[in-house]
DNA sequence: GTAAAGTATGAAACGCATTTCAGATCAAGT
DNA sequence: ACTTGATCTGAAATGCGTTTCATACTTTAC
């Protein structure tokens, strides 16, 4: 198959040349340029992509650290990632977490080594400060709400979000009101809890629902509502997974829906319009394709928020 | 930052010593071990992973072709390559191609160019030739019925999963069977119309709705399936997100589940189970891990078939 | 006591494309 | 006629780690 030296020999000019030729460059002669075509093509000439990335410093690729690839959240920036990505020529790395920390230094040690030129964390673990201390080896893009001058961020302010979701409810006369998390110290927990918090002063633990990311967390959740004595009636959820998963079980036991229980999801996935489903719309595929776009632009480190919008619908 | 000859003069050795000290080679004594671990220490050493790429003539990645990352049939697959990527030390690179088959060849040349060893293609647009052509750079594994010899491949039988739903609504009673497909000219869709013909030796075509993917698809066929003047009584639907958007769509219509239309589902989706819907398991998590597994070993090439079972719920 | 086997080390070759720098040529401008 | 500036071209340096081969010194084995 040969290099590009075997070209160079073959088509008798120098190997700059033949790379000149390779990348388009301009001031080479039509007659060696033919000659550099033809004598790559003879050779059946491969470029060994691994030499030219060792030579320029840089691979063209993007590394996405995500929990679960799986998971409709993370499936759809990632699918607007790999869009942006596409149109880009960049190639994606993709690293699937589950949330463990060392999978996450992993990923960020792919920057430190060369094989990613830049990283969008749509979910992080790690402390931000040692995030920050890779931004010297790559451009970091993260996915939440972050405004340092290291590394870009885009965003759903999830705090204003959840609070405009809260007050939705409570003009419409609920003030016992229930939500559910993915995790306790997760980043969007905790602007929950201060958005609750706001509007209500005070929140009560146990309608606080925890480790719910799935279809079939909303199904347990439904269950724990229906056994508290004081039963929310309403509940703002996770995501439109969690969401269905809650609100068919509810059904299921009978309960109406919004009658016994309003609710509220997140995402606006195709899944909350046929079940109808109130929920605030994120537009999760625009903010992957920005995540991208500020991942390959690591001069200008820019924070953006990206805009929501409650869908309304019948379960509240 | 230096590099390996860098470290090599601070530690008074070779760099073929660094290397083995790095590598973890036998055969370097105790002493130049350690001033080979001080000096790296000292310079920070990181190595760069596209020398070592191009060196070594391997990358230890793996790409993944699939047309969407955020489908849940798709990204079940991805999961379980990614866990299995994980485990064995492989980063893992993917091409969303939307089914366009230039993106395709894209990620077929990702292998000539010796970016990723191996490859797995999910879903396929190019002719199978021309697929099994770039399996000289490198290992191919197929997700579709293939007993060729040169690439590896892991599937499920869509014929006999097709059949064996159809027989299970005919044993109960249904004759007039409509379903569903993503493509007419898809390779899963040839199956089915296969299995059809087997049972009922006849294909009534506007039993057979396509273009059916996601849940709003779902949507769609019901409103289609409503207008039709001889309604099937069953219907065999690609997947559980279509599914669910077919049964809420006719039930919001006003239709009955199973009476006025029995559905069966592919997956076994989180969202089947509180929905009801009686579905075909596919553990397309296992299907990915077993991908992994045969996409690093090139030197045997298996076809292995993974199993699929009946899940009985209410919606037949 | 000598052959065989094991341990330790470095030079050099290998993998390969890109890019800078210096030199050469040719056309255009004054 | 002479200076610029644009157009070509190749040698050599650059990016960097791995691995083979040759060599030399120790042990073990018989």
């Amino acid at each position: 198959m040969g290099n590009i030296h075997d070209i160079a020999r073959l088509a008798g000019v120098s190997a700059s040349t033949v790379s000149r030729v390779l990348n388009n460059h301009p001031y080479v002669s039509t007659e060696k340029r033919q000659a550099v075509l033809d004598a790559a093509e003879q050779l059946h000439y491969e470029k060994n992509i691994n030499a030219v990335h060792l030579s320029r410093g840089k691979t063209e690729t993007i590394g996405v650290i995500l929990p679960y690839v799986n998971h409709p959240y993370f499936g759809t920036i990632l699918s607007g990632i790999a869009a942006a990505a596409e149109e880009n020529g960049f190639k994606l790395m993709i690293v699937q977490t589950k949330y463990d920390v060392n999978q996450e230094i992993d990923a960020l040690n792919m920057m430190k080594l060369k094989q990613v030129d830049g990283l969008i964390i749509t979910s992080r673990e790690c402390p931000i400060e040692m995030v920050e201390d890779y931004s010297t080896y790559g451009s970091i893009v993260l996915c939440e709400a972050w405004t340092g001058s290291q590394m870009s961020s885009v965003y759903i302010n999830h705090f204003k979000a959840f609070k405009e979701a809260i007050t939705f409810l409570k003009d419409r006369g609920h003030s016992k009101i229930g939500y559910t998390i993915v995790r306790v110290d997760g980043k969007s927990s905790i602007a929950r809890r201060n958005a609750y918090e706001e509007v209500f002063h005070y929140v009560r633990d146990e309608w606080v629902f925890d480790n719910s990311l799935t279809i079939e967390d909303g199904v347990r959740v439904a269950g724990e509502w229906k056994e508290l004595e004081k039963r929310p009636t309403a509940m703002l959820i996770t995501n439109d997974f969690v969401a269905a998963g809650f609100i068919l079980e509810c059904r299921r036991l009978g309960f109406q829906i919004p009658g016994d229980v309003a609710v509220i999801g997140f995402d606006n996935h195709p899944i909350a319009a046929p079940l109808g489903i109130t929920t605030i719309d994120l537009p999760l595929q625009r903010l992957g394709e920005i995540a991208f776009q500020q991942a390959i632009s690591p001069t200008e480190i820019t924070h953006q928020e990206v805009p929501f919008t409650i869908v309304k619908r019948e379960s509240v």
